[in-house]
DNA sequence: CTGAAAGCGCTTACAG
DNA sequence: CTGAAAGCGCTTACAG
């Protein structure tokens, strides 16, 4: 049988009002009758029902996070900093993954308009934009954790991608460098371009091809530039899988890194460390971005009015190997 | 404003309960009613509180999951396959990570008491076992996916880890290697005694290290023998990390893999496929070990009454090139 | 097939 | 400083 706060006003001999007062640590009980009240609420182990105090106050402290595959080499990060931020401000974290296509959606929806939650964060929301902004209207409180450079009309936590780019270009020209390939991401994404229009200002020459966010692409990208006969002497990629793969081709192809070819990836997930050689890499800091966002999201829960215009934190050219410092 | 049942109720002219039995789509209302209340509810958009729903039926719908840091490698697939079944059963799944230690611990016993949930999952609980298994007497359904070899006294879900350190040493014997180097994780897990046990069942005189769960400790662990002037042909890491640390020594050290020296790792992370050479490792499937607790979880929760003998999940050597076939 | 009423466990004006 | 009562938005016997 479940203990609740009649238990403990008829043990405490006092009104359920008054022991729900000490419960919200109100000013104005006597210090007597609430001590006596806590006494018999650790007596018996009582704790609030939170579904109960969140009808009655209208309010779950709860957030919700609607993410893509958690399988994604970053997305790890990212929960962690969400997680942290939002259990310190002793709130309750609700996951949804957008992993069953539709359904998921439509599932997820549902719990919105079911103010099972108070507020939303979300990563990378395919096919979720148009629902989440009408969502924004309605009145939810959203973040985007945007590190596909949507520029969305609500509020966002996004990366210096266009420096990213700029700072590859600008290491690689600061070693030597002259002929690079770059391998980009899907077109459609703002962070591509935007990483590319960085690393072009700086290189305007450069050879560009099309892949996407894998191995295999920068694999390809690279035999295709050798088959052509390109003559480069480095690689731009637009993550760190796309390099793992260019690192797999140049070696399979002879080519020695650093020495004949250097290669520079972005996000520096954690297998950067483990590549042969290691992998120089743009950072993204993740974890930051969840923790920027999560905190963002809280203030507004408490009452701020935040800006649309994203928040934007810095990326981080990191050396190792693949692209020595001289 | 809120459009509630009551709103529901007056707009078709039915009382609240026999919207309620719409809701649930009890069979004993009239075809037409339900249909007219049906276009109400579509009309007015209405979604029943989740807070309310779950006051009244004393369930809330929602399982919580309790996990480690969120960054260890292999996280996101057990998230993943937690997510997609909990999602499936149309439950809602609350996260909680211990990354704050004793705080985050006691702040989740605080939401467990507030029966925020009507289950939980949890993934290694160092320093939790005792508070968990104290839930669990009190009634709380539990499952654990045991990567650690508790053994607890509740369900859980585990792996065959000492069949998977036999399957390694039988791989190497097979392919002609005799002297093993075996780098252990930590040896008070459960899981790095099976794993050990396994592997000198097959080759008995095997050199063993104790490491942690590292790329620092694999490569200490070769340097050291290395320097102890040991004549390996072989090296068992605990983990792909330990393994990843191997191979970098190796290489250091001037000795070639897998013609010198053959590694095997344990777990198959992602990194596994990019290390240079890629690694010959035992996989763990994480990913089944997340839905499979799920979906004990949700069955006790459907009333099935669960054995507390583990449900144990085969491991399977993938060969790769660190450790090839003949 | 349908509805009035009680109840789930809290909070919050309101009154004293 | 304290309490009775209404209310949060549902579900569920119970009665018809």
């Amino acid at each position: 049988m479940r203990v609740t706060i009649a238990d403990v006003a008829r043990e405490a001999a006092v009104s359920k009002t008054t022991v729900s007062r000490v419960l919200n640590t109100r000013a104005d009980v006597d210090a007597g009758t609430a001590a006596r009240v806590r006494e018999v609420i650790a007596a018996l182990g009582y704790v609030p029902s939170s579904g109960a105090v969140g009808l009655a106050r209208g309010t779950s402290r709860t957030v919700a996070m609607l993410t893509p595959p958690l399988t994604w080499p970053w997305m790890g990060e990212v929960l962690q900093g969400v997680a942290d931020t939002v259990e310190a401000a002793g709130y309750g974290l609700l996951l949804y993954t957008c992993n069953r296509g539709a359904e998921s959606v439509s599932h997820f929806t549902g719990q919105v308009s079911a103010r099972a939650f108070d507020g939303l964060l979300l990563v990378e929301p395919e096919n979720t934009l148009d629902t989440v902004t009408a969502m924004h209207r309605r009145g939810l409180p959203v973040v985007l954790i945007d590190d596909r450079g949507h520029h969305p009309a609500f509020p966002s936590v996004a990366t210096t991608n266009r420096e990213g780019g700029a700072s590859a270009a600008r290491h690689l020209l600061a070693t030597g460098r002259t002929s690079p390939l770059v391998i980009t991401g899907p077109r459609d994404f703002g962070c591509v371009r935007d990483r590319l229009d960085g690393f072009l200002d700086q290189i305007p020459g450069a050879l560009v091809t099309e892949g996407e966010f894998t191995e295999t692409s920068g694999r390809h990208g690279v035999e295709r530039a050798l088959a052509e006969g390109r003559d480069i002497d480095c690689v731009f990629a637009h993550n760190d899988l796309i390099a793992a793969g260019a690192l797999r081709a140049l070696r399979e192809a002879g080519r020695r890194v650093p020495d004949d070819v250097a290669v520079v990836g972005f996000d520096d997930l954690p297998m950067a460390r483990h590549t042969e050689p290691p992998l120089t890499t743009v950072r993204q800091p993740m974890r930051r971005m969840g923790e920027t966002a999560a905190r963002l999201l809280l203030a507004r829960l408490a009452g701020d009015v935040l800006s649309d215009a994203p928040v934007v934190l810095p990326t981080e050219l990191v050396v190792r190997r693949s692209a020595p410092a001289l």
